[in-house]
DNA sequence: GTCATTGCAAATCGTTTGCAGCGCC
DNA sequence: GGCGCTGCAAACGATTTGCAATGAC
C-alpha cells in the first residue's frame, strides 16, 4: 500500500521531472484528488482545492488536469446519469467501480478482456485499439443510508 | 435479421404506445439514426434528418433523443477523445465496438460480465447496478485508408 | 377542438482562449 | 531575471428553457 504523501510526492516529481513548475495551486489540487475517494469533476476539484488556496482560479484547474490526464496519471469515469469525472490512475491497467450515491471509486483488475479482444478482433474485423470497462452500483455506506430511510 | 423499416415501425409505434404523438420530425430523426451505422451525435442527427425534413429545428432533436433515452431505446457510447454520442439499442443486453476512425459500430453479446459482477460484490462490498463496456479500434475500411497513406 | 409538439430566441452550463501581471526556479 | 504560470474576463460550443404558433389525433 502506498501512502497518500508519498503518491502526492511521486505525482509533483514527475511533473518536476517534465519540466512543469511546482506551484501552490498545482499542490493543492493534486492534494485534493489524493484526498478524495469519490471520483471529481472539476468543480468538486475546485471547491476543495480552494479550501488550501482560497484565490485559486478554476482555470487552473482545467490546465492542472489536461496536464495531469496526457501525462497518464489520471483516469475518466462515466458514471451514467452523472458528469463525467476524473480519478487518480494507478500505472498498471485497471478498471473501476463507482457509486451511484456517492461518487467514492473502488479499482480492481482484470484480465480477462484480453481475451474478448482476440474473439472480438476475429468477429468483427476491427483492429481494437482500447476499451472502457466501469461498473456502477452503491457502495457498503450508501446501501445502509438506503436502507435507513 | 430485422430489416431497418421494421425496426423504423416498432420503435414508431412504441413511441404511439407511450402516448406520443408521431410527427414527420421524429419520423425522420428516428430514421436518420437507423440509416447510420456510425453511432450518431446530435448535430450529426441533426443535419441528416434535414436531408428529409428541411425545417427541422435543433431542439427537437434533443428533446426526440431524451424521449428515445428515457425509453431505452438509445444506447450512449463514450469514444475515447470524440464527443459521446448514441446508437440504437437492441433489446437484449450487449455491448459496442465503435471505430476511431469514422464511428462506425458493431455489436456483441457477452455474458461474462456477470460472473466478474460477483466477484466485485464480494470483494468490494458494493451492490452492482450495471456498467459500460465498449472497445475501441479501428474498423476494417478504415484500417485499409490507413495503410494506403 | 384540444393539447402535445415545434422552432425560435435567449438563457445557461461547462470549458477554452487572450492577455497582462506574478512568481517559481 | 526569464519564462512558465496564474487569474480575470470574454469567447465559445453544446444543451436547456420560455413562449407563441402549429399541427396530429
Amino acid at each position: 500500500m502506498v501512502s497518500v504523501s508519498n503518491q502526492e510526492d511521486a505525482i509533483l516529481s514527475r511533473l518536476r521531472g517534465e519540466g512543469y513548475k511546482i506551484t501552490p495551486q498545482r499542490r493543492a489540487i493534486v492534494r485534493a484528488i489524493l484526498s478524495s475517494d469519490e471520483y471529481v469533476t472539476p468543480e468538486l476539484l475546485l471547491i476543495k482545492a480552494r479550501q488550501a488556496f482560497p484565490s485559486l482560479g478554476r482555470v487552473t484547474v482545467y490546465r492542472t488536469l489536461d496536464i495531469l490526464s496526457q501525462l497518464g496519471l489520471l483516469c475518466t469515469l462515466h458514471p451514467e446519469g452523472h458528469h463525467p469525472g476524473y480519478t487518480l490512475g494507478r500505472l498498471d491497467h485497471h478498471h473501476h467501480v463507482v457509486c451511484s450515491g456517492c461518487g467514492r471509486v473502488s479499482d480492481f483488475s482484470e484480465h480477462g478482456l484480453e481475451e474478448l479482444e482476440k474473439r472480438l478482433s476475429r468477429e468483427t474485423g476491427f483492429k481494437i485499439e482500447g476499451h472502457i470497462l466501469e461498473f456502477l452500483g452503491l457502495c457498503p455506506q450508501c446501501q445502509e443510508t438506503n436502507n435507513e430511510k
